[in-house]
Parts: structure tokens; sequence; C-alpha cells
DNA sequence: AATGAATGAGCATTCATTCAT
DNA sequence: CATGAATGAATGCTCATTCAT
């Protein structure tokens, strides 16, 4: 699922050196992309920044865009990395799910420049590139589905399922907003306020009250 | 409330004249941003689109950031402006909220392109006009805070009073998420669809229940 | 027939002015070209060398390859307008014909530097604008042939039909040949000598004996 | 006479490897030096197109330049291998040279992409180089002065000595014009046609009809 | 002898902004 | 007030060549 689908050429053919140095570009890259954005970082600070010279880190990619997909893929696999290994040895679905979702929101706080960033830049992609990370964006909508759907199965959630996908939507919203709007909520709120509101927020429409 | 907050100095002493030429900038901005991002429309672009030589324009801004402010700012009226239009001649608080969250998510849908320039290229102005756009983007979290704030007074609504500012900023992030999140949620819901469940969902969060 | 067929956009309004400045990248450009090669010039140095930035260079031109394509373009008006101010006031066709032989070549020996640049760097064009430059070096061997068949008309020259387009070429290039084989022929021969003995070859290929 | 002139040093000791990578490396060049051009084509692109790596390829060159002098180079020596190995077991001298005119005509439509490649891209060479090739070009017109000259000395020919050479170049030079003005050419004629309009037109020259 | 990763000077081109008219 | 020609620093990217392995 988290599958490494490196859709971008390089002249090097070393494989491994690619994943190295792609991986160092990276890293330069988004402390830049976070810190100026994408359009006022220029190849040569991302190169400086990753300690290659400018021929060789394009030798890496194509073009400067190239680097903007590299770095949204890797936020989205730290982000689903995370995600995955949120553990989930609990008794009930209901408490499996509530853990979930602070632990989710636990992340949203630690990377909340990078879900910024992804929010901002995505529109910069080439299209083609664009779908690929807009895919890899409901791969997170889908982790919660399916946590939603076996909480249905065994008869602990009673969420209709023409509302299973845009609950899943809402979490992963919910979420981001305390990245995105941090300016906002900060000014209120603790991560731990902020959580505990919006999970029981979100348990409400999981039992379906209401609905 | 929707004070034009004028923070950018002019060539030009008419103000009427300022006026009228800054919206027509606007006007023509708007489309390009829009169609191609703020930093991959040109000022030449602008000025074509507007109708006013370079130089002109240049005359009633001082930099290409200040169109991109004043593009902000205009968004914020329009969406401001549609939100205090919204009928509320109903009986109850309840009823009232209901139909004005089925209106907020019917101008959502409607200034879906300007939601998502907003969210996108916010971050690429200067910060002392950043925090005035932010400022006005919280004015409509204000909005919705007084009607919560209305509805708690005559006792219509059980919200503690440490949620009404959360619950107002989900209300706002729910109706934005059918804009930035489009390309997801049209594959699966039509807008009345998704009006109906999220509004339903918010009536919930405000009567209280488990809360 | 040397009409201006301006086919390069300009941003510049003032057509006159895009007259006069192109006129000066031209003048600039084709002293580099000759010297050094359309690939080995660079767009600074002809900017430079023209007195213009290179900022305003490009106001009036859209990519390098449209330089070349203004110097080609200016090199044959050269061409065309010395050939075409021939005197022709003689008696016969025959004297008519070899007084134009003498000149063109006399002009070939002019133009030397200006031909061979033609020769080289026409194929660096653009196929579109290629076609354009190609179809003025035919107006070129169009000159000749209208005029042998002035005099085949008049019972001057006796060449059949089929073979007037040839000569005009064979006219054409055996006088540009003294400008791309010069490094050869001035060891051997003089303008003077090389015209009168070629000017004699192609007058026996016009009175048409054993043709 | 087709001596291979070897200037160019290599890093490689064993000549028989220079001789085989050398010839590797101009196979490949030709094509895409033809397609595209000297300056258009990539030393990678030719060291890929000749199966070699960069690092390779270097050891048998010196500079990208070095390949268009081997490319010339070999250019030649198929001219004048081809140009050599013309039959001439014929009777009478004139019945030789019209003979071998035509052959010389059919090699360079054969050779038609080769020929206009040495026309542009000879000014490409380095100075010391490009008399090299220039000189290769010049065997080529002696090929036919000498030829002449053995038709002048058993008194087939009338051409004045001075003229000698000049014919000479006019046979090459008119037999190259088959490649270079091709795309005027082939409008109106076939090989074939062109080929006896212009050996009869030469063949009168030979003859020294009014010279 | 072969390889291919590394280099960085150099290139064509863009574009926000100014200012003389 | 309006115009638009002029500017040049800055940008993304290329590519011939080298050299450690």
């Amino acid at each position: 699922m988290i599958k490494k689908q490196e859709v971008i050429p390089s002249m090097i053919k070393n494989q491994r050196l690619v994943q190295e140095r792609r991986q160092q570009i990276v890293e330069g890259a988004v402390r830049l992309f976070i810190e100026k954005g994408f359009h006022k970082t220029t190849t040569r600070e991302i190169a400086r920044e990753c300690g290659l010279s400018i021929g060789t880190m394009y030798e890496y990619i194509q073009s400067k865009e190239d680097v903007l997909y590299l770095v949204c893929h890797y936020i989205h696999s730290l982000l689903l990395e995370k995600l995955h290994s949120i553990s989930s040895h609990h008794l009930t679905a209901k408490e499996m799910l509530a853990s979930s979702l602070t632990q989710y929101f636990q992340i949203m706080d630690e990377l909340r420049p990078y879900v910024v960033l992804i929010y901002q830049e995505t529109k910069s992609l080439p299209s083609e590139q664009m779908k690929l990370v807009l895919a890899r964006e409901e791969e997170i909508t889908l982790f919660f589905e399916q946590m939603l759907v076996r909480g249905i199965e065994d008869g602990s959630f009673q969420i209709p399922p023409s509302s299973v996908r845009l609950t899943a939507h809402n979490i992963v919203v919910l979420g981001q907003m305390w990245a995105f709007r941090h300016w906002a909520l900060r000014k209120m709120y603790t991560l731990k306020e902020y959580t505990e509101k919006q999970v029981s927020l979100l348990m409400i429409e999981i039992q379906g009250v209401r609905r």
C-alpha cells in the first residue's frame, strides 16, 4: 500500500545511490519549502541545503517540480507509516477507534508544517504527479474508512454505508485542521483539549446518534 | 465589520478612482489566480486582463503581493457579504442555525474556486497583510460563533462555553472542506447529500449530546 | 517581392521602434555570427554588441532563433536589393545577361561572409522559419530564371524549357561557390579571373551549344 | 592517398582497439549529427548511440570536436573510396570522364546527408582540424583534376591549363549541389535528369568550346 | 581498460518594477 | 494621470569533461 511508486527517471544507474541521494534532496528541500514555500525556493538553494552541486542534483531529478513531488511523496510516506504503526491491541472496536483518533491527532501535531506544506503546494505539481499525490491522500482516508467498516461489521458502529467515506473524510480533515488552522486554534486550545473535543464529536458521529 | 481596511498606498489622490481601478485589477487578477495560481501569473498578464497598462496598474498598487492582498480581501468581502445576507427570519434558534448552515454550504459551493485560492495563496502574502487576511478569516468563524452564542443564551443549544469557538471552526472547516476536498468528495456526494449529512452531524454537536 | 514578411511577434507596440531596434539587433548579431557562428554566440554577446540590455533585446524577439531568422532575412534583403538594382540598360539580351552575371559575381564577393553564413546556419532555424528563408533563396534563382525566360522569348537564348530553372540554379550556385569555396579558389584565381571563366562557361550553357 | 592521418591522441595504447572503438564512435555520431546537427547532439547521446560509456568514449577522444573531425574524416573516406573505385575501363578519355561524372553524381545522391553534413559543420572544427578536412576536400577536386590532365595530355580535352583546376571545382560543386540544393532541385528533376543535363554541360566545358 | 557519478561554469530566458515622456 | 519601453538580477537547467574506483 505504501509502495514506493517511483515515476521519476534518473540519469544515475545505481538504484541504491538514487534512493540515497533523493533522500538527501528531499530532506534539504522539505526544510526550505516549509520555510519559504516552493516557488520562493531556488534550485540552487536546494542543492546547497542538501550538500550536492546543482549539476549532481539534476542527475537525480528532471525538474524542480520533481523535487516537490518527492517531498510530497516523502511526507505521505511519513504520515502513512506513522498511521499504520498505530497500536491497536485494544479490546473493543470503539476503544480501538478512539485510540487511533487520538494518535492520529498526535501525528498531525508532530507533522504540522508538513501537513500545511502538502495543503498549499500540491497544486503546483504537474497534473500527472498531482494525481499520484492525491491518490496517496485518499489512502489516508481509506485507512480510517477500513477501520470504520470493521466496526460496522462487528456491530460496534452504526453508520449508514453511504456515510462511511464521508465520516472518514471528516476524521482526516478535523485532524489536518489542527495543522492548517493552528494560527487560530492554538489561541484557545491545547492539542489535548482539541483532541478530546474532536474525538468526542467524532465518536458521536460514529455511534450514529440521530443519523 | 466588512470595513475596507485599505492599507495599500496609491500614487493617485482621487479616492473614487482608486476604488474603481482596484476593483478592475482584482476582477482581472482573481480570474488568472484561480486559473494558474499567483506565482505563475505575471503582472503583465494581470494588467492586460484588467484592461490597464502596466504603468497605470502600478499607480494603484505597490507590488504584485498587493494584488494578492486585494484579491484575498475581495474574496472575503464576497464571502462575508453573502454570509451576512443569509435570511434568518425563522422561529427557533435551532431552525435558524440549520438554515444558515445549509445556506453557508451553498455559498461554499458557489465560491469553490475562491475558497481554494484563499487556502493556497494566503501564505504568499507579506506577514503584515497575511495577518489582516487571517483576521478576516476569523470574522467568518465569529459569525457562526455569535449565532451559537445567541442559541446558548436562549437555551436552545447546549455547548459548553469552552467549545463554542471550536464548534464555529468546525462549521467553517466542514464547509470549506467541500471546496478543498472537492476532487474526492464529488465522486461520492452531491452538494445536497453532503450538506444534509454534515448539517445533521453539526446539529448533533450543537445540541450537546454526550458532551 | 522583397516584402518584409515579419512573422516575429514583439512585446513593443511602436512599430517604428520595432523596426529600428531589430535593425540594431541584426547588425550586431551578423557580425558575431560571421565571426564565431550562431551556436557559439551567446544572447548576452548579441545584446552587448547591439547596445541593448538583454531584457530590452528580448522585448523585440522571442528566442535566439528569431535573431538568426532576422539575420537571414536581412542578408537576403541585402542580396535581393543589390540584385534588383543591377543596371540593365543594355542592348541585347545576351549582353544584359553577361553584365548581370558579372555584377552578381561582384555582389557574391562583397557579401562573401554573409553568403557563407546563410549556407551554414539556415539549418539551425525552426522549420517554419527555415521554409521562409529557403523561399527567399529561391527568389534569387527566380530572378535569373526570369531573365533567361526573357532571353528565350526574344530568341536570344536556346535553352530547352525543362532546363531553364536548372540553368538559373547553376548561375546562383557558381556565384555562391566563390564564397563557400573561397578558401581553395583564392589560391588560384582573382575575382576577375573567376568571373570571366564562369561567365564564359555560363554563356555557353545559355547559348545552347549541344544541348 | 586515403591515408588515415590520425592526429587525435588517445589514452589507449592498443592501436587496433583504438581503430575499432573510433569506428564505433563515428558510426553512432554520424547518425546523430545528420539527424540533429553537431551542436544539438550531446556527448552522452553519442556514447549511448555507439554503445560505449561516456568515460570509455573519452578514452578514445579528447573533445567533442574530435568526434566531429573523425566523422568528417570518415565521410571523406567513404567518398574518396567510392570515387577511386569508379570503374574506368573505357576506351576514350571522353567516355571515361562522362562515365566518371555520372558515377560521381550517383555517389553524391547516395551520400546526400553526409555531403550536407560536411558542408554545414566543417566550420565548427578547430582550425587545425579544419585545415585537414579542407585538404581532404581538395583531394576530391584533385581526383577530377588529374582525370582532366590525362585527357588534356592525350589531346582529348581542350581546357587551358589555367582553367583545369576551376573545371575540377565546377565538377565537384555541381555534384554536391545535388545534395545541398536538393530541397529545391527535387521539385523539378530526377537524379537521372539532373545528371544528364549537368554532365552534358560539363562535357561542353571540357571540350573547350569557345574558351 | 572501463565505468559512470560528480562538477559548475555557462546558457537562454523571464519578469517585477521603474521612470521619462 | 497614463503609458509602455527599458532594465538586469535572478532562475531553472544543460552538458562537456574529469577522475576515483
